[in-house]
DNA sequence: AGAAATTTTGACCAGTTGGAAAAATGTTAG
DNA sequence: CTAACATTTTTCCAACTGGTCAAAATTTCT
């Protein structure tokens, strides 16, 4: 192997700000946060079908309309978009959780949340494709948030579902898969798309099919967690 | 631009199977099979975490512990590899949903439907995630695999919970959502296990997070699906 | 053993990728 | 107008990518 020569002067910054020949005098120009939110835009396109290291910095240029060395005059690393889409997107892909009220009531509160996910992987299939291809190559990118912050958002809320069963408003359970099961049912419409589509075949695939998920994903839900007197479950 | 000559003589089989200079006379070596699945075991592990794009051949190749011409000897395309995989996978994955009996007891061929699916995300998870990688990506090299056999066989197995609902044996819902909800909760456990693991927290992270998740999976469903004289659902 | 076939290796290639440098072109406040 | 700054384009590069090829090493068959 030939060896490499290395320039010992070659030093770049690395903070998470714009590098490069960015300013830093005004906070952010107009252009600035005009061009950033199209690259985000495009990046969240491309990202959200391709993965972090499927997607290239060309594509994510070509779909924002510009060159690849002025993208890079905004992000300067591509990893820097890849983070700030996902930053930016647990946000908005918990708010629906947050807004679970413990003085509701819980059936209520529960389908409203099931509607609002549900809602989102309709509206929002790019930001929960993105979010699913980080889940599944280990979340690198996420994983403090997700132990962090996520953790302690469910922590709290099933603490809140606690209380309901207790009260016996609403059956035992545990609050944690009763989650995981809403996340996966309502988010599998938007990161299973093709397969749904392709199931329902092509006279089922209008909008309808989001409608017609609502409908039995609230009566699966509402019947599965109503309270019963009795629970005999003697099997076989 | 430089002109680029081009051989035209440089021709090469395109067929599926093992090109270049491999053999053709005798069907197979034992030591062709031999590497061959140990290229296909590699390329699982790589593809499930990466995507078709973002792994790559040396990455492949290194995990089988092989050089990369040595492993193009034997898979002359990376696609070649993804290919096989995918169609080796979907039979798998699909065998659960083909032994629902028309003829067992509703509830207890939905419950190890269930179950069946749930062992599978917990045994094997590479593969669920490379499947769903695929579906995330718009399902490009399985999609006519999905458009008929699956189609057909989730039709097949509709028309009998249908059949069940009719009967009264089970509550009326649409089937084919039922059907997509078990897939989504039980692959969940397999694709999201970061976040699953994440939000249980260290202390509940054993395998016994399965057993759990199929506690609650198993009463979300039988009591979910449990058919009702009257549905009144006046809420509020 | 020895020929033939199979398997493995090392050197190599053209195209792509993320990114750097710098020059060229706006834009704006004084 | 012009200096100072912001934005964009052009050119370029080293590392990596999927893949080739001929030669060498090994296995298999007679």
């Amino acid at each position: 192997m030939a060896p490499r020569k290395v320039k010992a002067a070659d030093q770049k910054r690395s903070d998470g700000l714009p590098g490069g020949r960015m300013p830093r005098s005004r906070p952010q120009t107009r252009i600035q946060r005009e061009k950033q939110d199209i690259i985000l835009e495009a990046a969240l396109e491309v990202f959200s079908v391709h993965g972090f290291r499927g997607a290239t910095i060309d594509q994510i240029a070509e779909v924002a309309g510009m060159s690849k060395p002025n993208l890079l005059y905004y992000f300067p690393k591509k990893e820097e978009i890849h983070r700030r889409l996902i930053s930016t997107l647990l946000d908005t892909w918990l708010a629906p959780l947050r807004e679970m009220d413990e003085d509701g009531d819980p059936f209520a509160e529960i389908r409203s949340y099931i509607r609002r996910k549900l809602e989102m992987a309709r509206d929002f299939p790019r930001e929960s494709r993105l979010f699913a291809n980080e889940m599944l190559r280990g979340a690198e990118h996420v994983i403090d948030m997700i132990e962090i912050d996520l953790k302690n958002l469910v922590d709290e809320k099933a603490r809140v579902m606690q209380v309901w069963m207790d009260q016996g408003k609403l059956a035992r359970t545990d609050p944690y898969h009763l989650i995981f099961s809403i996340w996966a049912t309502t988010q599998h419409y938007a990161d299973f798309d093709v397969q749904v589509r392709a199931v329902l075949g092509k006279d089922r695939n209008g909008e309808g099919r989001f409608d017609d998920a609502a409908r039995y994903l609230e009566q699966l839900f509402m019947h599965g967690l109503t309270p019963r007197q009795r629970q005999g479950t003697k099997t076989a």
